[in-house]
DNA sequence: TACGGACGGGG
DNA sequence: GGGTACGTCCGTA
């Protein structure tokens, strides 16, 4: 048989592992088909003889070869070892690895399916044929697969409605109150067993959810383990499985592969992204222009009171929502795993860092190197406790309002810096060449005369992607459209180099690389930052990796930036570019000190559409009320779009409505979660002092409950003061406190760069409270 | 000033 | 077999 593979993992039968492979064939039939693999690893022996006697001796041992691999840049003589089960590869390096006729052991830790794809070269979506004897590489295009999208809502920790969407639009929903357009059942229970059973029956190859694996899937095991139910949703009727993972729980169905689009976003597309948010609302808008009517929790539960029909028109919309932006974003997970090796389970879930570790894993692997061990958790703190490295080079903001900007990226100036200077852990200060590329600024330098190990891999995505934007000028749309996807992929593990050497938990780890990069880095921007400005342009910002500029006299800048880049690229040398990020009508810049504390990026982009580009402004959480968090916006929005006396006028207004009571109490609710149990905690903020008070009137709390308060008026510290929100009345609130740490905070982040101070939003009302400060 | 704790996404 | 990110900002001590 011949099938696409888009999945693999291992059971153990007959006291034997066996590798299943999962893939569906040209007309998208799904086909499982398994082969038999021996696990191993490899040890590097200080005496050989007596290490194979010793070993010999350990029953898990199944065979031991002997073979030679490259360490770092010498050629040595290892042991490959081979056990009877995945599990026993860790346990066997344990009997072994005090010995003293061992030097070390490697690549113990690398997952047994991963093993097998690894050493059979196989990458997912590859087309593999099978017959009885074995399985080979063929040849073939991208299958059709069925991709299937589902969203929950909850109230009072019961599900209450399940939507399911697919590529074809068809759609689901079930719920047990009456609704129009939906399945009803009897209650929750039924309504799971039921989503089952639709699942089944719809029977896709790929389950896609928005935070499915942090929220959608622990709520259905939940409450299934409840009901008794078993979430069968595998393809072999077997029920989710949970994997631990790094940080939280993945949920894995056999024969089916869940992509988690927002682990994806998280942590692979974020820095990518315009936007700072990461709800599906936010992504969608960006990446397929289509966002959704946010509801907030309250809304939620109103709605389920009062309004079924409309709860399961947002339901539905969010399942819908998903699988559109799935089919924006799966093209780019698959690129990935091709490109990476990662199954798209794994893909999709990877961070940042071990994405580029995944590829050089598999590189190492084909190159005949020992793929470095992972380094200890002591190692990890140590390296976590240096100081940090000189990092990019940063020009203050030029404080204030500006029109007509143009942003350009230098993203990619770290990959070619890694292979202008053949940046690697082998080639630093190689005993080779005394005379090789000196870095800037410090004493080491890197070889000249033997390509390095990292440095090389760069170098080949970076030809790659220039041959993929080569075959893009002739190709047709279909293809087009897919080779971009491909050098997106390949620009991604490239730009991820660089993050990558200084990465704590990397088995390249060097941070005299990173330190070498950052310090070139900065040499190339200042050189590119005095062109800008020989150029005609004013610098109004820039840090590390992206330049704010305007003209200096009145002009185009479109245009002006147009041939600017065109002008400095040709100049640039090897693969430096530099790119356009983006146009925009105007921007607010804030200085990086405000106070006594410093912050990163901050500064606010309106463009020609009246679209905002907000970034380290807004950190109006949940942990902030209702009426800053929106008073913030406004006031971004309207200083942005020139209306600064407006924004002074909105400020005031809601100083004296808040000043004189006229606010609707919601509006000043903030919500905390309860991250442990109550008497674990050693400070005593707002919500556990809350907490504390409602345990000892009876109330039952539980780790992560979310407390909704106010801070009312009285003695004490804020915590003291803060008073369950339903139990609040207008006139109890702390007029004093949500002025002053929550209203006028807000306001100031944008409005002191303008020149404001607080007095300038003080009132009748309100001038006595700060005269009396 | 240092440090504990929460935030993110989902509902 | 491998540690519950990680950078930021609030409030308390």
């Amino acid at each position: 048989m011949r099938f696409c593979l888009l999945d693999a993992d291992y059971e153990i039968r007959d006291g034997k592992p066996i590798i299943r492979l999962f893939g569906v064939d040209a007309k998208g039939k799904a086909l499982i088909t398994k082969d038999d693999y021996q696990p191993y690893f490899y040890v590097l022996p200080k005496n050989k003889d007596k290490l194979k006697e010793k070993l010999n001796t350990i029953k898990m041992v199944r065979g031991i070869e002997e073979v030679k691999r490259k360490l770092g840049l010498n050629e040595r003589e290892f042991l490959k070892v081979f056990v009877d089960l995945p599990q026993n590869v860790p346990l066997t390096r344990d009997e072994i690895k005090h010995s003293p006729l061992v030097e070390e052991c490697y690549e113990y830790s690398v997952n047994f399916y991963k093993r097998y794809l690894m050493d059979k070269k196989f990458y997912p979506l590859d087309w593999l044929e099978a017959d009885d004897k074995k399985i080979i590489k063929v040849t073939g295009g991208m299958p059709k697969l069925k991709v299937l999208a589902f969203d929950i809502e909850v109230v009072d920790d019961k599900i209450i409605m399940i939507s399911i969407a697919d590529n074809d639009g068809c759609m689901k929903l079930l719920t047990y109150k009456k609704a129009k357009n939906a399945e009803v059942l009897k209650n929750e229970g039924e309504m799971i067993k039921r989503f089952v059973k639709l699942v089944n029956d719809n029977d896709p190859d790929i389950i896609v959810t928005y935070n499915g694996d942090g929220y959608d899937f622990e709520m259905l095991r939940k409450q299934a383990d409840a009901y008794k139910i078993d979430l069968a949703f595998g393809r072999d009727k077997s029920s989710v499985k949970f994997a631990k993972r790094a940080h939280m729980s993945s949920a894995r169905i056999f024969g089916r592969v869940h992509i988690d689009l927002f682990k994806f976003v998280n942590n692979i597309l974020s820095p990518q992204l315009q936007s700072e948010i990461f709800t599906l609302n936010e992504v969608a808008t960006e990446l397929i222009g289509e966002g959704k009517d946010e509801l907030s929790m309250e809304d939620i539960i109103i709605l389920w009171k009062s309004d079924v029909d409309r709860l399961a028109e947002y339901c539905r919309n969010d399942s819908l929502l998903t699988v559109k932006l799935a089919q924006k974003m799966l093209p780019q997970i698959f690129e990935l795993s091709k490109l990476s090796g990662q199954l798209p389970f794994d893909c999709s879930r990877l961070t940042y860092g071990l994405l580029v570790e995944w590829f050089l894993i598999r590189k190492a692997n084909e190159l005949g190197y020992i793929v470095p061990n992972q380094p200890h958790w002591n190692e990890i703190q140590k390296r976590r406790e240096l100081r940090p490295y000189k990092g990019g080079y940063v020009i203050e903001p030029r404080q204030g309002l500006h029109d007509d900007i143009a942003v350009f990226d230098f993203r990619s100036l770290y990959p070619s810096v890694i292979v202008t200077y053949n940046i690697s852990p082998e080639t630093l200060n190689c005993k080779c060449c005394k005379g090789g590329h000196k870095v800037p600024e410090s004493n080491n330098y890197f070889c000249r005369k033997r390509q390095g190990f990292v440095s090389g891999l760069v170098k080949e995505l970076i030809d790659k992607r220039m041959e993929i934007k080569e075959m893009m000028k002739t190709s047709g749309s279909d293809d087009k459209k897919q080779l971009d996807e491909q050098q997106k992929a390949v620009k991604i593990i490239a730009n991820a180099a660089y993050g990558f050497f200084a990465y704590a938990g990397a088995r390249w780890y060097c941070r005299e690389c990173a330190e070498a990069a950052a310090a070139f880095g900065r040499e190339s921007i200042k050189q590119s930052i005095s062109a800008a400005e020989d150029y005609g342009f004013a610098v109004l910002y820039g840090d590390t990796d992206s330049l704010f500029v305007k003209l200096k006299k009145a002009g185009n800048i479109e245009k002006e930036a147009g041939s600017f880049l065109e002008k400095i690229n040709k100049s640039m040398p090897g693969m430096i570019e530099l790119e356009l990020q983006g146009i925009y009508k105007r921007g607010l810049f804030v200085p990086q000190k405000i106070g006594a504390y410093t912050a990163k990026k901050r500064y606010a982009l309106i463009d020609n559409k009246g679209k905002l580009l907000v970034r380290g402004l807004e950190t109006v959480r949940k942990n902030w009320c209702d009426a800053a968090r929106h008073l913030q916006h406004d006031v971004l929005r309207l200083v942005l779009n020139k209306k600064e006396k407006d924004a002074v006028r909105l400020v005031k207004e809601t100083v004296e409505r808040v000043s004189r009571r006229c606010i609707d109490i919601k509006d000043l609710v903030i919500r905390t979660q309860l991250g442990k149990s109550l008497d674990e905690y050693k400070a005593t903020g707002p919500h556990v002092a809350l907490a504390r008070k409602l345990e000892k009137e009876g109330h039952i709390i539980r780790e992560g409950m979310v407390m909704s308060y106010v801070i009312t008026t009285g003695k004490g510290s804020i915590a003291e003061r803060a008073a369950p929100s339903d139990k609040v009345k207008l006139d109890d609130y702390d007029v004093d406190y949500y002025l002053n740490h929550q209203i006028i905070t807000v306001a100031l982040r944008v409005l002191q760069v303008l020149g404001y101070k607080e007095e300038d939003f003080a009132t009748k009302e309100s001038s006595e409270r700060f005269a009396k400060k």
